[in-house]
DNA sequence: CTGCTAAA
DNA sequence: TTTAGCAGG
C-alpha cells in the first residue's frame, strides 16, 4: 500500500505535546480501514450492533478523536473522492486479495480456528457506503469537520497543509510526501504517547536525501505506486542511488517501454492533483444528546462509556481557527 | 484501537 | 501506582 520509502527516510521523533493546539488533516479512508482491521473480537468478527451493522469504525472514531481533542489536537478528516483511472488495477488487485481473505476467514471461523480467522478477517475489511456515511455522521455530531476530496484523500490532505488550514497530514502512507505534504505524522494514535510517533518534514527529507520533490516522485514511479507498477528490482535504496547518479530519467524511459500506462500521467497525479479548493472548515459544538442517541440507542454502545468520551470533546471551541498556533 | 479491570 | 489482558457492540 502506497509507495515504499521507509528504507531511506528517517522519522523525527515528536510527542503529543508538539502537536498541542494544532490541526491535523487525517486521511479518513486510511484511518477507517485501520479501525475496521484492528477493532475486532478475538475470532476476527467485527463489533456489531444487534442488527448486525458493523460498529468497529464508530468505536475508533469516538475514542480516538475524543482523546485527541482532550489533548488539544484538532482533527479534520479528508475523504477520498474519485480515484484516478490509473488506480483501477491496484483497486482490482486489492479487491481480489480481500475476497480471498474473506473466504479463508469465514472458513476458519466456521471451523473454530479463532487465530487464523482473526488474521484473515483483518485483511478482509472493506469500506462500504454505510461505513462512510455513518462515519461522517458521527464526525458531524462530534463537531469535527471533514472535507470531501475531488480525487485522492492524500492529495487533498496535503493541500490543506499547503493552504495553511492544517499543520500536518496524518497518514500511514508515504504517498502524501509525493503529493507535497510539508509535514506528515505517522502512527497518530492515543497509545503512541511515547516512542512511535513519527514526524516527517518534506523540506528536510529532501535536503537530507539531497534530491528535489520531482526526483522523489520519479523515484516513487520506479519503486512503484498505486497508479503504476515500478521497475522490477528497484526499491527505495536503488532509486535513491539512481537519483544521485542522475539516471532517473533513463530508467523511467526503460520502464515506459514495458509499461501499458503513460508515466507522465502518473507524475501529473502527484504534481497537479485535482483538489477541492472550495471547502469550509469549522469546529462545531459537540451534540452530546445526539451522540448518545446515535451510538447508544441506535447502535448499542454503553451510555457510560460514550458519555465519558463525549465529555472530553468540551475542548473543541467552535469557530476557533486553526492558524493562530503557528502564525 | 481504546478503556477498563484484575493482577502485580 | 503501573501493567497486562481482555471486552467493547
Amino acid at each position: 500500500m502506497g509507495v515504499k520509502l521507509k528504507d531511506i527516510i528517517e522519522p523525527e521523533s515528536i510527542s503529543f505535546k508538539d502537536l498541542e493546539g494544532r490541526t491535523v488533516s487525517i486521511d479518513a479512508f486510511n484511518t477507517l480501514f485501520q479501525f475496521l482491521s484492528t477493532i475486532r473480537q478475538r475470532d476476527g468478527r467485527p463489533l456489531t450492533d444487534e442488527n448486525g451493522n458493523i460498529t468497529s469504525h464508530l468505536s475508533g472514531i469516538l475514542y480516538r478523536n475524543s482523546s485527541m481533542v482532550e489533548k488539544d489536537i484538532k482533527p479534520i478528516y479528508i475523504f477520498d473522492g474519485k480515484a484516478p483511472e490509473l488506480k483501477s488495477e491496484t483497486q482490482a488487485k486489492r479487491r481480489e486479495v480481500r475476497e480471498e481473505a474473506e473466504k479463508i476467514y469465514k472458513d476458519a471461523l466456521s471451523r473454530g480456528d479463532a487465530e487464523k480467522a482473526r488474521k484473515f478477517a483483518m485483511r478482509s475489511s472493506k469500506l462500504s457506503p454505510e461505513i462512510i456515511s455513518s462515519s461522517k455522521k458521527l464526525l458531524t455530531l462530534m463537531g469535527i469537520p471533514y472535507v470531501d476530496a475531488k480525487g485522492e484523500g492524500e492529495a487533498q490532505a496535503a493541500y490543506l497543509v499547503q493552504n495553511g488550514d492544517a499543520y500536518a497530514v496524518a497518514s500511514q502512507d508515504y504517498d502524501c510526501l509525493l503529493f507535497g505534504a510539508k509535514r506528515v505524522v505517522r502512527n497518530l494514535a492515543v497509545n503512541s504517547n511515547l516512542g512511535n510517533l513519527e514526524f516527517y518534514q518534506l523540506d528536510k527529507v529532501l535536503r537530507e536525501l539531497d534530491i528535489t520533490r520531482e526526483e522523489l516522485i520519479d523515484m516513487g514511479i520506479l519503486i512503484g505506486t498505486d497508479f503504476c507498477d515500478g521497475l522490477k528490482g528497484v526499491g527505495a535504496k536503488t532509486a535513491l542511488k539512481l537519483a544521485h547518479k542522475g539516471q532517473l530519467k533513463e530508467k523511467i524511459a526503460e520502464l515506459q517501454k514495458e509499461s501499458a500506462h503513460d508515466l507522465d500521467e502518473v507524475r501529473e497525479i502527484f504534481l497537479n492533483h485535482n483538489v477541492n479548493t472550495d471547502y469550509k472548515i469549522k469546529w462545531e459544538k459537540p451534540q452530546k444528546d445526539k451522540i448518545i442517541e446515535f451510538l447508544c440507542y441506535e447502535h448499542g454502545f454503553s451510555e457510560d462509556r460514550v458519555l465519558k468520551a463525549s465529555d472530553k470533546l468540551k475542548n473543541l471551541n467552535s469557530s476557533q481557527g486553526s492558524l493562530d498556533a503557528w502564525f
